[in-house]
DNA sequence: GATGAATGAGCGTTCATTCAT
DNA sequence: AATGAATGAACGCTCATTCAT
């Protein structure tokens, strides 16, 4: 069985990944994703224009896992405000399951490297949108007046903050995380009515 | 009166913290450190064993630093909601008035870090132990069963994701930042009732 | 009708003699060649064992083609001193035409060619013994006593000096290149007389 | 005898000449430098902005080295007419007795490196502008038109092309390099009367 | 013969670190 | 203690060349 295009690409993608996760930004460079992969150093300039390119790659993957993921979720349930709640719970869920796409997701800022792509971009926002959507179906008092997007990004907050601190095993150890978890999402659904 | 030691071990800490805040990471080297303090290239290595102790050194002095000046900030306020208020502005402000050093202090990863010391981690911890003790003052209905704690982290984390997605540039263009942060902080307000 | 060997070999010169006039020598490379002429990139190595030969092997059709485009040029014209006149003018008009191709005709020093070879070298010198055949036709006064050669070299240094300058862009812009053009060849020319 | 500051710029620079008269410009390279001159790579950097830079006081100090040969020469000669052919002299003599310092003053185009400073621009012209001097102290019938500066480009694409032929050892054997320098030197000076 | 994916040496440049003074 | 010249490993990236198909 021959490796096929498509797989070197891949093989880069999750080599740039695990490297990311395990090492950080600051210690990733091209010679060493090659290394790790197996791969000679211009092997991946045929996949990826530069390195700037091979990261956005990767961070919009880690978007569309997202959002495809949440969406499956969400069209389980029938009832706004279980769709919304499940929503939550799966926006936690997949965050502690796949550390290594969430971190790469938001540890690195767009603008710091060169022009995120406005289609990246776009991708990006689609889970954020999705959450709007799913509090205007909700409609509470509080809704209405135009208020959801901004309640969409309060919710999104919450949920990104308890994500971060405790992949980034900021939680104390006396602390539940389960505990935590229930916490951040009744503050979160409460804040919705 | 000659500069002793101390003097410009302060110094160097001092302007690499301001070269952070101003220049980001990437760009910050030690012979912009050491041109921008006025001293020796070498001499920073006198007081810091390299980089990457210097840069833990300053983490370590920003929690402190952080601490203090929220400490200060909560002891203006007498009434306990207030100070818990002040806290919670004190916060997102700091964070907000330093991005890169924020984010060097909370996105690093403990584990990344070599030998980041104990006794230093217990230092980062206080500015959370204060605000646990604020929500104790404030005294609710929901706490005195020993959920203060939780609680103060579920504060913590909503006020960390909201400081990490504005630094982010993830708001949206559309939504008012001050209407963001005020709506982050009656979230967290009305958690505690 | 299929393309034949000579075909493609033609090809790839004529296509890298564009790109150097075009683009320059620094900005050429095999793969721009290959995609610019239309075929692959391996290709080019059947006809050429490398980069070398093949730019040597175009340097040695370039004096080819000059030969052919002077001579052609000359023979336009009856008149031995028309001829010579045509032949000056040709001569800079071809330079400033194929700036990087020229230079690199003459600004290679053969020492530094890798086995540059001795048919190649002969042929680079044709025009400069057709510029000699034409001096010897005018037949003035100051030939006939085997002067020919040293003025074809005195007038041939004049026109590649002048070509040199020009592409150098050393000329003054105060300076119009006609202007000075012309008063090179009426130098080249009175010093035959 | 300690190595001063002033000892490894120099050593830098005379290096790189070396190398690029013997190997030409595409081959050179920092690290070739660093290596040729025993020094490292970085230490290069401590006196050279980057490497165009460092190309550039190269040529700057060729033209520096010719215009004060050029003017010495020069001034010791009373009468304008021997003034004049003192110079052509001397430039064809300092061209042959320098080709490390004429080549690279002529072979590298200024404008394909990035900008090159106008402050040594004008020191590369000062040779011509003494030229263009001697050639109104001379005040023929084809000058007080206007006409000098014209004609010292004239001669000076003479003398330059003449020293380029000789230098990149495009003279046919047959020929007496100083029977072509003296009919060089002739044509110019018939061309100013 | 024709192809282009794969390679890795090499490029200019940066910068943490060392060490002689 | 204080300095900064000197170093060389490492960076992102390019590109001539090879070779399996």
């Amino acid at each position: 069985m021959p490796i096929v295009e498509q797989d070197i690409r891949e093989l880069i993608l999750d080599t740039t990944r695990n490297l990311l996760t395990r090492d950080g930004y600051n210690s990733l460079s091209m010679r060493k994703i090659a290394k790790t992969a197996g791969c000679g150093l211009g092997t991946i300039y045929i996949y990826f224009e530069n390195k700037d390119v091979l990261i956005h790659d990767l961070i919009d993957e880690g978007f569309e896992k997202m959002y495809l993921s949440l969406r499956e979720t969400v069209e389980k349930e029938k009832e706004a405000r279980l769709r919304l709640a499940a929503f939550i719970r799966a926006y936690i869920h997949f965050g502690l399951q796949n550390p290594e796409f969430y971190e790469i997701m938001y540890l690195l800022h767009p603008e710091r490297m060169q022009r995120y792509p406005r289609e990246k971009y776009r991708r990006a926002r689609r889970s954020l949108e999705l959450l709007e959507s799913l509090i205007k179906e909700v409609g509470s008092k509080k809704s209405g007046l135009g208020k959801e997007q901004l309640l969409s990004y309060s919710i999104w907050s919450a949920l990104h903050g308890a994500v971060t601190i405790i992949l980034a095993k900021r939680l104390d150890n006396s602390i539940s995380r389960e505990a935590f978890i229930e916490s951040v999402i009744s503050g979160a659904l409460s804040s919705v009515e």
